[in-house]
DNA sequence: CACTTCATATCGGCG
DNA sequence: CGCCGATGTGAAGTG
């Protein structure tokens, strides 16, 4: 039997049930009226209602109502779960350490309690990914600009790591950084980071991270140049792309949209 | 009845529960053998194996594995569900426009389904967060420095409204950006483009955004300052925090931890 | 609707 | 374990 159900169980039952689906490491379902309280990076505390609770073997616990694609309530694996009963109610308290933090679910009543063994696939392929956008413009560079070619991905520098370095077609350095959807300004703070990081390290004077200085129009350009790669931009970004002197190259993630 | 449950029902069976389930608002939980596809703002796929499936009344959809707090697929709330049999499988989706997304469930045998009537309290009292950090500021301005006085809350700014505007013992206008917890750099260029935003709209030419310029030691300072508060930084916003000549204010939301 | 920002974000990778 | 950045981020507030 792959799954254990009980329905209106006593607070009893339910405490025997699960403490043995802890111990089969089964994935538990309860379902009944019950308060929430939770106490770690935050705190909170959630009145009567009836809700859904998810018990996983890997200590992930989910409070769930009717709403929202959230849990209202939640412990993150790694947690221990326990069971008692105390004051009349069935009480679960899931914990863990760094940081601190507990929640704890008080039943009055459990209306359902179920157990399941789990088995079978838990990879998933997807499909659409920043790394798909990679992949897609280091096959072909000429999606960024004519005559580009990357040299390096997740190339170091002092702001961490870059998405794409490479060269244009006169040779300069370009930081290229990707994202999968669109964009608002702190995409471009990201990549303005790395742009004056590279700009330090290669000891490049460039134009600066201030609009307006005077000397882009014309004939001198930053000797790093910004490249950002999405399939939008906000227009506050733009702006903002415009300030520091970057292009912005829509492209999705895959061919078509 | 709150609870209707059925324990390896047949497709048929499984189907009729389904539909008298989305009929009455019930929050349904399907678990047993399955695969789920998904395609939308991106695609994919997972193998065969068991899975807990939740559908909620309000159109969300849950594909939850034994691990992880995050489903492994997902639907948010706003979707229709439907059902049906197909090629022997019992077949749920879940799809939604704005933008296009369907997620599809094939089950090759349900091991067990509930429907449950869901009652009571959706509100969830919630104490540490970013507000009340800024509520203990405006109480005690002197937190943030001895003859700060906050002037306004969500200051509207070029680049958005910022957490707290006021002005030091000298008069000199301050931006403070308030971080619930640990902040790494990127809260230092939000922290940035709102000074920015501020010394344009005032027309004050301060310093600039870049370090190194030479005027800040000794006699010349900022004429609009930029504070961080959060409970501690890394040290890669630390170095971004001094570049830009701001402050960081070690406060956490509540008194204690 | 789009835009912006917060979140007990979660999650994975790397040092 | 901390830092950093991606996520089909989700969710709330605002214009």
């Amino acid at each position: 039997m792959t799954v254990t159900s009980v329905h209106d169980p006593s607070h009893r039952e339910a405490l025997w049930e699960l403490e043995d689906a802890f111990e089969r490491g089964d994935l538990v379902s309860l379902f009944g009226r019950c308060t929430v309280s939770y106490e770690g990076r935050a705190a909170s505390d959630l009145g009567a209602g009836d809700r859904l609770l998810v018990l996983k073997p890997d200590g992930a616990a989910l409070v769930h109502t009717d709403e929202g694609r959230q849990p209202v309530n939640w412990q993150p694996p790694g947690s221990e779960h326990r069971a008692a009963v105390r004051e009349g109610r069935l009480r679960v308290v899931s914990s863990r350490t760094n940081p601190d933090e507990t929640l704890t679910v008080r039943f009055s009543a459990v209306e359902q309690l179920s157990a399941m063994r789990v088995t079978g696939g838990r990879d998933l392929e997807l499909h659409g990914s920043e790394e798909d956008l990679r992949t897609r413009i280091l096959e072909r560079p000429d999606l960024v600009e004519p005559g580009f070619e990357p040299r390096e991905t997740e190339r170091p520098s002092g702001a961490g790591p870059m998405d794409v370095f490479g060269v244009d077609a006169d040779g300069t350095p370009v930081v290229v950084e990707l994202k999968r959807r669109r964009v608002g300004p702190d995409a471009v703070g990201q990549l303005a980071r790395y742009v004056r990081a590279l700009r330090e390290e290669l000891g490049v004077e460039g134009d600066g991270d201030l609009e307006g200085e005077g000397d882009r129009d014309g004939e001198s350009a930053p000797e790093v140049r910004g490249v950002l790669v999405a399939p939008s931009v906000t227009d506050r970004a733009a702006e903002r792309l415009a300030d520091r002197g970057f292009a912005h190259v829509a492209l999705e993630p895959a061919p078509d949209g």
